[in-house]
DNA sequence: AGCACGTTCACGTGGCGTGAGGGTCC
DNA sequence: AGGACCCTCACGCCACGTGAACGTGC
């Protein structure tokens, strides 16, 4: 498990170190914005990962004024972002490979069929 | 001009053929989430995509229960999604015709230096 | 035993939709 | 001249943050 996903904080400490009330991290909860770990006793206790998310629900409400139903379509919304932003580069990746293949691909034909070295043009050599 | 951008309505048609209040539109004009003509005496004239434009702010008010805040940020978003895709397209096209290439700069070669028939594997024919 | 946790309810503020009032264009 | 436009202001409702009351876990 990433270390940033340990459960750590108890809702007090991780009220403290983002800036908020307590109570509006329950009312987040209940929303589904946020999910921490919890005790068997009930205590919730938050990850990095969660004080991250917090802090992404703080600047759209407080500095963008976004409600939360915007907040969740928000998240969302970038999650997909993200996720095709990597997907681009997976492509941009795979693409020079592909072409890289299909150069290796004919370069073993020319050595099966080279042909007399007096009529190959001059070409960088690629050992 | 794309028939769907001519401004068309006046303000109280517009607001009736989407059922909002006219009042509403002018706000939306005001933080700048449409942007109707305006005739030279002043008054507004809406557009079939401006009508789109107000029928999605609708959905996100009304269904989902987005303020203005939150409907600005996601339709911004939305945009960035679609050109995403559209990127992806173009990018997925672009690959399979740099493989082309490849394949057709070999050929040219391939057919400079010709080895004798009887030495050519079976291939499909590609005229 | 005491403190921080849990939940539920109440209050205040602010955003947004709706409507009225008054001026202007056609 | 009248009706629909323009703008600004006022009211009401609902969402959200904050806090209090009261019970429970450590």
């Amino acid at each position: 498990m990433d270390t940033r996903d340990r459960p750590m904080y108890m809702i007090s400490v991780a009220a403290d170190l983002v800036g908020m009330h307590p109570q509006t991290l329950r009312i987040y909860e209940n929303k589904g914005l946020v999910r921490p770990q919890r005790t068997p006793g009930g205590t919730r206790l938050y990850s990095e990962r969660d004080l991250d998310r917090l802090r992404a629900i703080q600047y759209l409400t407080t500095e963008l004024g976004l409600n939360l139903a915007g907040v969740e379509h928000v998240l969302r919304l970038q999650d997909e972002v993200n996720q095709m932003k990597s997907r681009l580069e997976r492509m941009e990746r795979e693409m020079r490979r592909a072409v890289e293949e299909v150069h290796k691909s004919y370069k073993r034909e020319l050595v099966l069929y080279r042909p007399p070295t007096e009529l190959v043009p001059q070409r960088k050599r690629t050992n």
